[in-house]
DNA sequence: AATACCATGTAAAGAGTTACATGATTGG
DNA sequence: CCAATCATGTAACTCTTTACATGGTATT
């Protein structure tokens, strides 16, 4: 049930095709939902069938044409009720952290694999606090809407900030033992 | 293909029958990986087809008898083949940060999501923090294979640390917007 | 007497992934 | 000429969630 308004607080944030939908879903809006093209497509069909958006047809020259989608009124109102209503937390599925747990039937795999997501986390830190920097310079000054996503670039870095470090805190501690 | 690693993990570190890998998963464990008793059932059905884990019927008095699973050797080659194996980083889906991107369609509704959340954050890591003090006295002098679980212990802590400070960022942002 | 806990499952529906499919344009 | 980008989709499969189903024991 949830893409649906994944895609609602994209297209509420401005129109989109799918094709650009997609694009946003594997960058900013990925920092919070992940989607494949396939599966965005065939929620927007439906969502359009439900008249959760409309869309408009666009013709470009030297390119195919595409559907411009927009969250309509009723769309809103849905998005609306759905804010409204308590959500859980977000259930946690981690291969990484299963890896840990299960560290000791592999422990050289383990750490080379600490390793490698140490260093992804700290490139999306870099791109994250790059985004901070360029388009959010006075963040107490923005307008009231602008700080919603704003506040969800923080908490992207604080995320990957927190991952990073506990990256180092195992690969030490991990490191200590075989120093021993 | 990740359940069946994250069952594999769970009945590597101790044995158990699908009622208590159940509860596990709806605790500790639930901090990397979370499962329902239907397809955590499902799934040891099939890993004991393949011979990944096998069970003992185990009778008890004055309650249903259970299935003691274990994992088989076959099981722990399999799980050390798949750690080898690079993952991704884990995909997110987070409602709460949809609902905050999308927060200017429903401002005071997110506001008060923020509190809740804040509080089971709260809460949890409270709960993190009493099961590291209560069994992991001195970490540095674990052995190798108990730093493992300390390890994911560790990220539940600087997660929910960083959550908690992200949504006292967040209200405080809010609410100084409501005040100006 | 009612609720909670122990213990195991099936069935149906919904969500997500992987593979397949097409076709034009632009840049190296 | 080959690869990448733009643009949209279908089909099959797997994984996850929700609801249904059973039945004994322990506690309040």
């Amino acid at each position: 049930m949830s893409l649906a308004h994944a895609l609602l607080a994209a297209l509420v944030d401005h129109p989109n095709s799918g094709y650009e939908l997609a694009k946003r879903f594997d960058g900013s809006v990925g920092f919070f939902w992940k989607a494949s093209h396939q599966q965005i497509y065939r929620e927007l069909a439906k969502l359009e069938a439900q008249k959760w958006i409309g869309f408009q047809a666009v013709s470009q020259d030297g390119r195919p044409d595409k559907k411009l989608y927009h969250v309509t009124e009723l769309g809103q109102k849905q998005l609306a009720e759905w804010i409204d209503r308590p959500c859980e937390l977000a259930p946690l599925k981690d291969e990484l952290l299963v890896k840990v747990f299960a560290g000791r039937v592999a422990p050289t795999a383990v750490v080379l694999e600490l390793k490698r997501h140490r260093i992804t986390h700290q490139e999306r830190l870099a791109v994250y606090k790059q985004i901070e920097k360029e388009t959010f310079i006075d963040p107490s000054q923005l307008p009231l809407e602008a700080k919603f996503p704003y506040l969800t670039l923080r908490q992207g870095i604080r995320y990957e900030t927190e991952w990073l470090a506990w990256c180092d805190e195992a690969l030490q501690m991990l490191a200590d033992q075989s120093s021993q």
